[in-house]
DNA sequence: ATAAATTTTCAATAATTACTGAAAGTTTAA
DNA sequence: TTAAACTTTCAGTAATTATTGAAAATTTAT
């Protein structure tokens, strides 16, 4: 496999991955491109590198900003913007588990507190509300465990299996 | 909020939290509704209760079987098949998360390892070597965990939340 | 101010993914 | 065996989601 393919290869399984995981394609592959690139890209650059169109990279772009794991860098004497994503995986990690918690996560706590305080006491309605307490307790143990790692900054899948399994 | 509400909303939220998270909506759904289910219920039931087509049902049940988080259970003296799910969220998130492993970490994880061993000098090559071996390491890392943690077997969340952060 | 360079927006369209329903297949009881 | 009860399959269709491309908006240089 030469350096070509390897690079298509990569760019391609971390898109589908993506898509797999709510994230769109084209939103992966421009993060997947800036993150084994070593310079910033223009717009004109992922257009061509992808064969994506101009408002596709716009909209994507704009959405990694959002998710805060790509910013745009300027370049001296050039007036085209120019970008570059988080390069430590380690950070982009913790970014992405962050972002994942509130957008996702954080909602769901929301409904399932509210489901599992309703009164009413037939079987049916017992039923629920002991799984979606279960449930929320569940979430939101997890979801702690998320935020208190994503707070220790540094190495922290590492740290802490090494703190869990030794 | 009454019951029928507080079941729908939850039901409706978990299926498009399933959607999510690349699980189709009415596979998440049907498992919603025999999480809170008290007793096992049949293909007509599960049709009846959510609104979808036989197909639809068949296939998904198929589906949530292939997982290992739901089986059929057989009603004394009745010819129809019906169906449970795991009821003990913590068995359930552990059955996730190992499939999850299985399923879109492990071939990731193989791609990862080929594009990290290709031999090429060049600058570029070495940027994609560089950052797909830091991928590859953190993402074995965070496998091998969700796998050590699934093999506790018992209150696996919690339990290493506390001995985490205490 | 003007206009060239660049980015953003969004209606139209393409691509993907999910769902239906009826025909084919399977199981069970008599 | 037969036929009724039930389940699975899958071609066709519907619904959803992603992408394009060109017009509008914005930014920058002069």
């Amino acid at each position: 496999m030469d350096y070509k393919e390897a690079k298509d290869k990569f760019i391609n399984t971390w898109g589908s991955l993506g898509s797999l995981w709510g994230i769109n394609k084209a939103m992966a592959q421009i993060q997947a491109l800036l993150f084994i690139s070593t310079k910033p890209l223009s717009m004109e650059d992922i257009m061509a590198e992808l064969k994506i169109s101009r408002g596709n990279t716009s909209m994507n772009l704009r959405q990694l900003m959002d998710w805060g794991i790509v910013t745009k860098e300027l370049v001296a004497g050039e007036r085209k913007e120019y970008f570059i994503t988080e390069k430590d995986v380690q950070e982009l990690a913790r970014v992405i588990a962050k972002e994942r918690s509130r957008r996702e996560i954080k909602p769901v706590i929301k409904v399932l507190k509210d489901v599992s305080s309703i009164e009413d006491n037939s079987p049916e309605a017992k039923e629920l509300i002991k799984q979606t307490k279960a449930l929320h307790e569940l979430t939101e143990t997890a979801d702690e465990m998320i935020n208190k790692l994503v707070n220790h900054k540094q190495n922290w899948i590492t740290k802490s299996l090494v703190k869990l399994f030794t």
